[in-house]
DNA sequence: GTCTATACTATGATAGAC
DNA sequence: GTCTATCATAGTATAGAC
């Protein structure tokens, strides 16, 4: 049964969005999945850690998901890229500013703590910068277009981070617009 | 004896920065401290919540004397700003990059969990933030100013976030440069 | 009256029994 | 495959030592 697995990882994703690793306790998981108290261990035999890199791992490719689908909306890259990060903005928002930056808390948390969790974060940011440092790549060339693509995920990571404890989008669409001045020129 | 109230809210500091808040037991704090176990709820009768926000308090303002520090080494904004990214920079590097960005765990994992830490953490954002804008505004203007200072905020905390992440400078760098940029022109 | 040892309740993650 | 036991540790509070 691969539904009641799924459903999970799903609730997991939630939780570590909104709290993070180790206040997400797998009691609130359980319950919250409505899965049968022991069969955690069944489907997740190495316990919450594997767990947590499943759910950062889903968290993340459908973060990927919706930057490859901003970026195609325009072929400016400016554009393209101050509209991910204003959609993201309202996403923020309306979520009550809990939600936005599913891994970031995560990523925070497990850095110096857990190095499986650490290379889980690691290797979903190198998609997402992957993903920016091509659209980029025509007007600026490589180099600069992973610069780019570096300050682009850190100014959003960082302007959410400043969105939730202000809640305000004030500082995700600050980040928007002052990127928007630097792919323009 | 206020040396051994003191010496709680410098380990928690530590503490918090590396792992964040849940994960920063107070049975940890008191022996890393090496206060008993009992004067805890003599030195911070609410608790934990006390105990951090005191923390994020002090933690805080040992950095914004840093940016306040590193602003007066050059008359251009754009050393300046960029001069404290790469000194920050050698600071996560040096801790083995488990250092760098003493609230920015806890920012988000309070950020929906716990009102006062999530002041504490804003209050400490905001304090930084008027020193950049303050060293930005004659060139640029309040409005611009602003801005600026807002993304550069969120440019360092993401940047440490993928340092951290990545075990590497580079995204610091990166942000440092491509800040220069924006302020350089 | 300032400080600390100890005990308490809850909940954490985990693993073996059914 | 799921329930229940286990064992550690969490945060907290109180009663007593100095």
């Amino acid at each position: 049964m691969t539904a009641k697995r799924d459903e999970i990882i799903a609730t997991t994703c939630e939780l570590l969005e909104v709290q993070g690793y180790h206040a997400t306790g797998l009691n609130r998981i359980l319950q919250e999945s409505g899965a049968p108290k022991g069969s955690l261990y069944h489907y997740f035999p190495e316990g919450k850690e594997e767990l947590a890199a499943e759910a950062i791992a889903r968290s993340g490719a459908g973060i990927a998901g919706h930057i490859e689908r901003a970026l195609l909306e325009s072929d400016d890259p400016a554009e393209a890229v101050t509209g991910f990060i204003r959609a993201l903005a309202g996403h923020v928002a309306a979520s009550g500013y809990r939600q936005g930056g599913p891994i970031t808390a995560v990523a925070l948390e497990a850095a110096s703590t857990s190095e499986r969790l650490r290379l889980a974060c690691r290797d979903q940011y190198r998609g997402w910068q992957a993903l920016f440092a091509a659209k980029l790549r025509p007007r600026y060339g490589p180099a600069r277009a992973d610069r780019l693509a570096a300050l682009i995920i850190a100014a959003i990571e960082g302007g959410i981070i400043l969105a939730r404890s202000e809640r305000s989008l004030q500082p995700l669409l600050a980040v928007a617009e002052e990127i928007e001045v630097l792919l323009g020129g």
